[in-house]
RNA sequence: GUGGAUGUAGUUCAAUGGUUAGAGCACCAGAUUGUGGAUCUGGAAGUUGUGGGUUCAAGUCCCAUCAUCCACCCCA
């Protein structure tokens, strides 16, 4: 037993202090500004019932469930003729009836569905917690994950899209990054899809290559086309379309072109204009950061109806760090038609490594101004004591090093620390009614009376 | 699920098939019993992922297995 290394399950991931706290800097942040517009915080289980969970993500989401195994005598239940089969999946219908949670999305629409009786809505939550997910680990990429979601749930208003577009904004201000923020509409896709003569079932594939645009380029793009048997005719007009749109940064012009090209396209102008009103409104909110239509955004999640986004941060390329949309009936699932949502989730993973690669983090968060109290033996106790009391009373963060161990060792552990002062108080201090207190950044050590210490501090 | 790479000290990495597997960083102690980051000296630290095989001889070559990392599918 004493000789098995500790490790820990591969995609998951130990936080040390520093690091933990750069998370949590980054999540307060998210929480300041959720709150700031009246977003509600809700926490829902680690688990879920395996039924509220499966069918939801698709055949491959699926596979990606941890599943919880039942306890107590759950084999009883096994049928006989399964004992043969090495059908794991089948089993787990038996063997498993949890699993756990795989986003914050789906068990939002199964808490908004179970409570809807006590839901004022609309309804605007803020959800910030770990899922789980059973796929292999990569670059940038875990089994356990925290995801960051705000939803309002119960308006068809596009003013809701607005004000998570200028969420956005505030939070990345709040972070000082720069971003820009794509918008598009997946009427507009579906328009672009009616423009070209798609059939139906053409429309999925349509927008998962297309969403592949940032990844492969417009020729990689145009070759998957081309694989799916597409004429040349389409291709190229397509192609067209994607030039005119990627040289050219104005809305309207891109608006108008669209307009051009959609004759009889219901679909496709009902997108226009939901665009049209969220472009305009922006107008009237002062905005830090970019917005732009981007046409080609299409956003993998095909339960997206109407208006989608996607943030990628102007400094690094690191694909999309925030993204979501609005989806009209994702209720539907659990009995309870007619609620449309609009959300956003904020990649928190991705947003911590952008903020480590160019040193975003404010220096306060790793250097603070902490003091230690050097510990000199058993009769300096009653002298420091109280002082270490009345400093906590005034807010200051102090401690007291608990062994009476040598001055560098004591030293050393203030420094490795990031420790901005020490206090030393010995034999002359307390004659004299005195502290000693050194500044480990500059190396200057005063003497002040004991009475000043915390206004010393305040300053 | 598919493909590729790599496993040596706490960590980052060395070591032509041939003595007792080494070094930097980190750790502990001392130089320095009231003052940190520097320097110097010393110390502790390993079943070379695991199991087989080839060989007079294996960290090194071969096979298997496990683990980790990278890419693909998919996704955040």
């Amino acid at each position: 037993m004493s000789n098995i290394k500790p490790t820990i399950p591969s995609g998951t991931r130990d936080f040390s202090p520093d690091q933990a706290k750069k998370r949590n800097f980054i999540f307060d942040t998210l929480k300041k500004i959720f709150e700031l517009h009246n977003f509600l915080p809700i926490e829902t289980p680690a688990m879920e019932n395996l039924n509220t969970l499966l069918g939801k993500y698709g055949d491959e989401g699926d596979k990606l469930i941890y599943r919880i195994l039942n306890s107590g005598d759950f084999l009883k239940d096994l049928p006989d003729e399964l004992w043969q089969t090495k059908d794991a999946k089948k089993w787990t219908e038996y063997l498993c009836d949890k699993g756990m949670r795989y986003d914050l999305t789906v068990p939002l629409a199964r808490y908004v569905v179970m409570h809807r009786n006590e839901i004022n809505f609309p309804f605007k939550r803020y959800q910030i917690q770990p899922v789980w997910r059973a796929d292999r680990p990569q670059k940038g990429r875990y089994r356990e994950f925290y995801q960051c979601d705000v939803d309002i749930i119960g308006t068809d208003s596009l003013l809701a899209e607005i004000e998570l577009i200028s969420l956005v904004d505030e939070v990345f201000e709040n972070l000082q990054l720069s971003i820009t923020t794509k918008i598009n509409n997946r009427k507009i896709l579906q328009g672009i899809a009616f423009w070209l003569h798609l059939k139906d079932n053409e429309f999925i594939n349509f927008t998962t290559i297309l969403d592949k645009l940032d990844k492969i380029g417009l020729d990689g793009v145009l070759d998957l086309f081309k694989n799916e048997n597409w004429d040349i005719e389409k291709i190229s007009k397509l192609k067209e379309l994607i030039d005119f749109c990627s040289n050219n940064d104005n809305w309207t012009e891109k608006i108008n072109y669209l307009d051009s090209i959609f004759k009889n396209n219901e679909i496709g102008i009902a997108g226009l204009n939901e665009v049209k009103f969220i472009f305009n409104n922006l107008n009237s909110i002062q905005l830090q950061n970019k917005q732009i239509l981007d046409i080609t955004l299409a956003r993998g999640l095909n339960y997206y109806t109407g208006t989608i986004f996607e943030v990628v941060c102007d400094e690094v390329p690191i694909g999309s760090i925030c993204g979501g949309g609005r989806y009209d009936n994702l209720t539907a699932l659990f009995g309870l038609d007619n609620v449309s949502g609009v959300g956003i989730s904020f990649g928190a993973e991705r947003i911590y490594d952008v903020m480590e690669k160019i040193n975003k983090f404010p220096e306060n968060i790793i250097n603070e101004n902490k003091v230690l109290i050097i510990n000199f033996g058993e009769n300096y106790l009653s002298y420091c004591l109280p002082i270490l009391s009345s400093m906590r009373q005034a807010n200051i963060k102090v401690d007291l090093y608990p062994d009476d161990a040598k001055i560098k060792k004591q030293f050393n552990y203030a420094n490795a620390l990031n420790y901005k002062y020490v206090i030393i108080v010995g034999e002359d201090e307390i004659a004299n009614d005195e502290v000693s207190i050194k500044n480990m950044i500059s190396g200057e050590q005063v003497k002040i009376s004991k009475n000043n210490i915390i206004s010393y501090f305040k300053i």
